[in-house]
RNA sequence: GACCCGUUCGUCUAACGGUUAGGACUCCAGAUUUUCAUUCUGGCAAUAGGGGUUCGAUUCCCCUACGGGUUGCCA
């Protein structure tokens, strides 16, 4: 028995990071057990449908690198994937229940009969639930054929994860009380039904449910906030899942090998957007330097700055100094121009130094007479320049950082003055004592 | 209202019925770093309440409270 799983989003609106980490837990749960992964596309609500919305879904899961091995744009046995387009097999399957006396016409509408009887799932997360139908007042007979003629979510659903061979149905716990809907249908169409497992939902972090315009709510939003997909993965996977061990960091692949339905929480969780960004800047600091400049450089793009050579080279240098990608444009402008502003804050600093002036003036001369300009040349000439004038060299040190960068942190000075060159410093060094009375 | 699921530091979580209830984020204090970040050390901080069962309960059972979900010819 092969294990096939699948995400059935509806074209509604933008992927929400609550249907992402259902698709994430569903993808993970297929590759772990060496199984298939399907995309079907629950397209029947015409009037709110929109290929926006369908667009926003498919871009959301490759961008997590949620890839799927049949739907839409790959095929597969057991199409079509659009329930827009699967008219033909609702019929079928209709014709199944009528003839077995199941349905019962209801103004137009078409009702199931529900069998009068407690319905007991065993849901790999929840553990055995019982839901008693034996009250008719809280369980109607549902409608599964409109009397337009369409079919409703609950029959079209279980045909497709029927037809399409579902294994294991991976979705939130707001579907846990129609499980026995479908169990029933199952039952009535003598087909073996999948396994469950119903995950809690995310919540915002006052607990109120988390729904469209919160905050971090939609996956769309992510990249341009200047998260990258493996980071939003892992801490989607961390949220209402533990590996059972203190490690927090995992690759996709890792969360592959380690994911099992048993780690999953029966409690819904809080969506916690600093731990988010903490997440972030553990995989950044995870990044090829080359990976880095490239992952940044839209940003930079973004922002006005030069992003060619200099840029690669420089990009590094910040890529231990930033969480989110939309913070280095801020952290390497500098470096990259010599447009920049002076931080207020650093400059009282500068000012309160009555060295200051006098330290950085002579620097500027010494630099200039330096044989050769490297970044281990400059800093001994530093540590020369402040002992000639009988001071220490952290008297030297910030004022130094200030006048070439305008502010009071960034990478290691040494590797500031490299880059920027001899020129570019010496002339910096000069603007800079020229504004200090 | 009815039905279902749930409740460990502020947040995410760990703990075969026996632990000083562990880790992570945040915050605070140190160390390192010329600075910021990184890193390291330390600190603050939790088993919702009440009954049982047990030699012993975060863990099992019941009640209450609180939170979430479901109660459509939406999905």
């Amino acid at each position: 028995m092969s294990v096939r799983t699948r995400f059935a989003p509806s074209p509604t609106g933008y992927l929400h990071v609550g249907g992402a980490r259902t698709a994430l837990f569903s993808y993970l749960y297929a590759r772990k057990h060496g199984g298939t992964f399907v995309l079907r596309v629950e397209d029947t609500d015409e009037a709110r449908n929109t290929q926006e919305a369908r667009d926003a879904i498919f871009a959301g899961m490759r961008w997590l690198g949620l890839d799927w091995d049949e739907g839409e744009g790959k095929g597969g046995d057991y199409g079509p994937y659009n329930q827009s387009e699967r008219r033909a097999n609702y019929d079928r399957w209709f014709e199944v229940l009528r003839d077995k006396g199941r349905v019962y016409e209801d103004g137009g509408a078409w009702r199931f009969r529900f069998e009068r009887k407690p319905v007991v799932m065993q849901d790999l997360v929840c553990g055995e639930v019982t839901i008693d139908y034996r009250d008719e007042s809280n369980t109607p007979d549902m409608v599964v054929r409109r009397s337009d003629g369409s079919y409703v979510f609950h029959f079209v659903n279980v045909v497709d994860d029927l037809e399409m061979k579902i294994s294991h149905v991976i979705r939130g716990e707001d579907h846990l009380m129609n499980t026995p809907k479908h169990l029933q249908l199952f039952e009535a169409l003598d087909a073996p039904a999948p396994h469950y497992a119903h995950i809690p939902l995310i919540q915002n972090p006052d607990g109120s449910k988390m729904s469209k315009r919160d905050t971090g709510a939609a996956v769309g939003d992510y990249p341009r906030q200047g998260f990258v997909g493996p980071a939003v993965v892992n801490f989607l996977a961390l949220l209402g899942w533990s590996p059972k061990s203190e490690e927090e960091i995992f690759t996709m692949d890792e969360l592959i090998a380690r994911f099992s339905l048993e780690g999953v929480n029966r409690a819904p969780a809080r969506f916690d957007a600093e731990k988010c960004a903490w997440v972030n800047q553990q995989h950044l600091l995870k990044m090829s330097p080359s990976f880095f400049a490239e992952s940044a450089r839209p940003f930079v793009a973004e922002a006005g700055l030069p992003t060619g050579e200099a840029y690669s080279a420089v990009a590094p240098l910040v890529r231990e100094k930033v969480r989110l990608l939309t913070e280095v444009p801020a952290a390497i402008g500098y470096l990259l121009q010599d447009d920049f502003a002076i931080d207020p804050e650093a400059m009282e600093k500068v000012r309160a130094n009555d060295a200051a002036k006098d330290l950085l003036e002579a620097l500027a001369r010494d630099f200039l007479a330096l044989p050769e300009w490297s970044v281990g040349a400059t800093k001994q000439q530093i540590g020369e320049t402040a002992k000639a004038a009988g001071a220490k060299v952290g008297q030297l040190m910030f004022p130094l950082r200030v006048a070439i960068s305008g502010r009071a942190g960034g990478p290691d000075l040494g590797d500031i003055l490299g880059v920027l060159g001899r020129q570019r410093c010496v002339s910096r060094l000069r603007s800079f004592t020229a504004t200090l009375a």
